[in-house]
This record gives C-alpha cells, sequence and structure tokens, in this order.
DNA sequence: ATATTAGTCTATCTAATTGGTAGATTATAT
DNA sequence: ATATAATCTACCAATTAGATAGACTAATAT
C-alpha cells in the first residue's frame, strides 16, 4: 500500500503540475487547497526537490514549481522517493536491489520469479503513466460521470 | 514489500507442498529445515490454519500439514492473510475496502484510477499462481541452471 | 493412568517506521 | 532593513514488524 506521504507527494505534484510553468507555489497554499499538513508537506516538497521533481524559490514571490513538464514526470519516479522499491522482494528491486538475508539461492527461488513478472507487469504501469496522465484521466472521469457513464 | 511473515509462510507452505498427503510435519521441523525461527513460524502457522489453508493434529505424530491440494493455494490468498491488501490503495482493494479518509470524490479520483490497472495487473499473475506452480518453477529453474541455459 | 509430545494461548518486548509538530535559521525580494 | 518563505534540526506519539517466554490443552504411547 502507498503511504500517506506518497498520496500527499502526488496530491501536490497534480496541483503543482496544474499551475506548471505560472510561477512558484507557496506551502502554504498547497496545504490549505489540497487539505494536506503543512509541516509534513514542507518535509515532502524539500524530498522531491532533492531529488530533482522540483525546484523552490526563497523570499516573497517565492514557492515550489515543477522543474519538469508534467508529461515528463512518471508515477514510478514520485513512489520511489516517498515510498522506495515498487516490487514485492527487494531482490527484484531495480532502483533498490538488496539479497534477501536469508536466501540461499537467487537463482532458484522461485518467489523470486514470481516477484520479478508482478514488478513487471506493475512498472509497465507505472512507469508510463506521467501527470499530465493523471491530469486527464480526471478530466475524462469527471466528464464520464456527468454523462452518467461509467 | 512483502513482509518477513509472508516470505516465512510461502517458505512454508513450499515445504509442507512437498510433503503433501505424507502426513503432518512438525513446526520444529519447519523452522530448522527451512530456517525459520520457530515461534514466530509458530504464530504464522496458526494464523494459515485459522484461514482454512491448513490442519493440524496435536500430539505425538501431529504437526502442521496442507488441507488443500498445493495446485488449489493461490499467492494472493496466502498474501492477503499475512499481509493484509495487495493493492496500491485500500479504495480499490477487493477484499479490505476502505474509504480513503480524506479524498473528496472517489470516482473522479485519478490516482484510483490507475491503483485500479495496477491492482488488476498484479492480481493477474498472484491469482493464477499457486504453490504447485512455484515447485515447478523451481525445479526448471534448477534445471536451467545446470544446463547453463539463462 | 500417566508421562510425553506437540500445538495453542496470553503476554510481553524491542526496534523501526509512519505520521506529524515546533522553532530556529537562511536566502531573497522590496 | 524587513517581511517573506523555504530550509534545517530536533523532536514526539502511535503503530507495526519481528520476535520470544511460558503456561495451557489436547492427543497419543506405554
Amino acid at each position: 500500500m502507498l503511504s500517506r506521504k506518497t498520496k500527499y507527494a502526488i496530491k501536490a505534484l497534480l496541483a503543482l503540475s496544474r499551475k506548471y510553468e505560472q510561477g512558484p507555489v507557496l506551502i502554504s497554499e498547497l496545504s490549505e487547497k489540497e487539505m494536506l499538513p503543512k509541516k509534513f508537506l514542507e518535509a515532502i516538497l524539500l524530498d522531491l526537490k532533492n531529488q530533482g521533481i522540483l525546484g523552490s524559490k526563497k523570499g516573497s514571490g517565492g514557492g515550489y514549481y515543477l522543474i519538469k513538464a508534467p508529461a515528463d514526470i512518471m508515477l514510478s519516479s514520485i513512489i520511489r522517493i516517498t515510498d522506495g522499491p515498487i516490487s514485492l522482494t527487494s531482490c527484484v528491486s531495480l532502483n533498490f536491489y538488496e539479497r534477501c538475508d536469508d536466501c540461499p539461492d537467487e537463482l532458484t527461488c522461485s518467489l523470486r520469479d514470481v516477484a520479478k513478472d508482478v514488478r513487471d507487469a506493475s512498472l509497465n504501469i507505472l512507469t508510463k503513466t506521467s501527470l499530465q496522465d493523471m491530469l486527464d484521466r480526471e478530466t475524462k472521469l469527471k466528464k464520464g460521470r456527468k454523462k452518467g457513464k461509467k
């Protein structure tokens, strides 16, 4: 399950996506409009900045802003920053590989084999879904509901 | 990521699968041969029993045994017992549904929409992979390694 | 019967993680 | 200079993960 941290990050990033190239947005504004605990959000945004997703500006007229286009920021990148590994086991993680301390032989571990498949299936979606894609989905979902479609 | 609990459970269940219909196996035997902490394993096995996966017998000649065929026990069932939800968000969980406390509208939440896709992709594998499948994979992996294949 | 065996129940315990807050500090625009 | 707003340091409480100890109960062998 995604942590609150990750959900907050995604919410904030979606809000920043809607204001892409419209100048910095205040933490307090993000916090209020998106209903995110301010101090916690602070830490999250700082994290996203240090990982190269956001830029920031201090002083009046300052705030946070996307450093890349919403279409170039993938869900997988966000999750990895705030939650770490996406895979079921660390032994198949592409970005956080670690040997399972007790595993006698990785090459013949059937769980690892399945975990690999699950990882590929998940990443196939998460590395292809950008913030822009999510905004698009949102508008589609809203339209769909208005027209009473499912 | 899967918890240790889940990994231990899978290890133990695979061992019990190899001895399917050969009578009960001692906790202590499982613990030693599979290198699992005994007391922790005790709790896990009891859990699996209460969830209808294992049977048990007390007294001498007793132990734990599979109550269904290895081909009928799916990875998804095991993970759900020991780790809970498989999905990224509780709002798309088939077995542990819960509303996201802060979500203003589930029907137009784009994260939920993506989480649904990821859930389907993961479950497509996990509900189709049985303990028997894992044993089969294991032997295949062992053969493959002997012959030097990849 | 009773001693032995082996699962079950209750109760802890520690360490790590999660979610969150407070307050001082530093950079910047005016 | 001063107000603004991000950044840094330092906590803190609650929960979960991982694990152990010991009493209790049921079944079996002798």
